[in-house]
DNA sequence: ATAAAATTGTCATCCAGATGACATCTCTGA
DNA sequence: TCAGAGATGTCATCTGGATGACAATTTTAT
């Protein structure tokens, strides 16, 4: 009964159904995007501002980009900063989405390496700056800020795994219907009025289909048919400028793998 | 200038030419793959290991998988140990090779989640296992070691971004050119006797086409013809089980897209 | 308010790579 | 040492999506 590490998708009867897919670690998505600045003490965070700078940023205003040397980290205050990266082609990847309380541009503190990827305000956005020295020192003075640190780093390494996991497996269609429920259960928190069905979930956030494509690896057009016939079988529904998900079952059972 | 977050490929003129590619951050994958063990102090890593117990594994031998709750931390003492996750269709994906003194399983210890990916010995191997809550006390009582912690665990989330990257953007042939860049680059420490040329790097670890095509997301027939074709352009050969990069710069040029 | 720029929708076309099917070749374990 | 399992090579075939090209909208700046 020795499971096969080199199985292949014959054998791979041994995994019980219905293990991944729906929540394949909703929690995970949740401490990824964790709130890092309300999860500490009012204390940790006076601390931590106290050395913060407060940058305002218009849309598409770039933080940083690819090759900058990096010297801050940052904490994202309101608004969203998307991080991308620009393949030797030209192709863009969205990488990731921070919200309010989000920290990043950590992965940089240690290594002290440059920057590698590039972060450019979604929308209208305030962050605050904290430099990297500054930072460093406050972990180390605040442990139980340092292991909130090593949770959210965990977490995201745990997301972006499935991403990897996804990419490398699953078609457009299914990406795409993975890629609306983590976003819709990451922005669930601001739930928008518009929502009517009981178990409907909003998407609250500004896409266009090159941004989605360029989160799930396709192209443009594809995504525009795709959204299209979700649309048309009643899963998905467009409420001014974002998505709502009406019927988060129907989405479930692509990303399951059934045809329905 | 304002850089547009949103430019499509032609636009692309503002990314200098040659920034990405070769070495797209050796020192990430290094310090992803860092030995943790031997970066702690002769103290710290005699408190780490008493708290520790050593495993045996045959090849093949399973650590864990998905769904098992998990308990412990893991070092790898000797071999290499296979992270990978099966999708709802059967597909397996590769994400990780540890190999010695790199810590895994960490990503499962704040969140307390239960397992989401399978572990299994890629050869016979020998790790220490530690108790999540010895694991985190320790972290606790050397915040150097948990500073390490943080540095290895955003190396990895670096490297899983330009994997994610690599996906999303470019061919069969890029994606296997790059794997073996990076696995040359992280086993190089243990060069093999038989390299030749000057800058001939070694690939010192046996993989089946059929693991290639689970670490790239590929097919096994794709990844042997592509293989072959490396092989006789002359860029790689194949040393006694295991691959030799004879002309870095052939790889090299494809992963930059230049179709030389 | 209006022109210019971005975004969406829809085709028809093409191709990288997946699939399935075999024939070797090479290990592994009894 | 020998059989069976696993790994490689090599086809011929098929298809999900990429590409390029436009027209129709919607947004954004002036």
């Amino acid at each position: 009964m020795n499971y096969s590490a080199r199985a292949t998708p014959m054998d791979q009867t041994v995994i019980e159904p219905g293990f991944f897919g729906l929540d394949e670690g909703d929690s995970d998505w949740s401490n990824a995007h964790a709130n890092f600045l309300s999860s500490l003490l009012p204390a940790e965070t006076r601390d931590l501002l106290a050395c913060s700078q407060c940058l305002d940023l218009k849309s598409r205003d770039q933080l940083f980009r690819a090759g900058d040397s990096s010297d801050s980290v940052y904490v994202v205050a309101d608004g969203c900063i998307r991080l991308f990266q620009v393949a030797s082609n030209g192709r863009e990847t969205i990488l990731w989405f921070n919200f309010p309380g989000e920290i990043f541009g950590i992965a940089e503190l240690v290594s002290g390496n440059d920057r590698q990827i590039y972060a450019v305000a979604n929308e209208p956005s305030r962050v605050y700056s904290i430099r990297q020295r500054d930072f460093a020192s406050f972990l180390g003075a605040h442990p139980e800020a340092a292991m909130k640190a090593i949770g959210i780093l965990s977490a995201r390494v745990r997301a972006l795994g499935q991403m990897l996991v996804g990419l490398a497996s699953d078609s457009v269609e299914a990406r795409i219907a993975k890629l609306l429920m983590r976003l819709a259960a990451i922005s669930s928190g601001n739930k928008c009025a518009a929502a009517s069905g009981a178990d409907e979930m909003c998407v609250n956030l500004r896409l266009t289909h090159q941004d989605i494509a360029n989160m799930v690896g396709s192209s443009r057009q594809t995504v525009t048919s795709t959204l299209a016939s979700l649309r048309n079988s009643g899963a998905i529904r467009t409420v001014s400028q974002h998505f709502h998900i009406t019927q988060p079952d129907r989405l479930r059972c692509l990303l399951n793998g059934y045809v329905a």
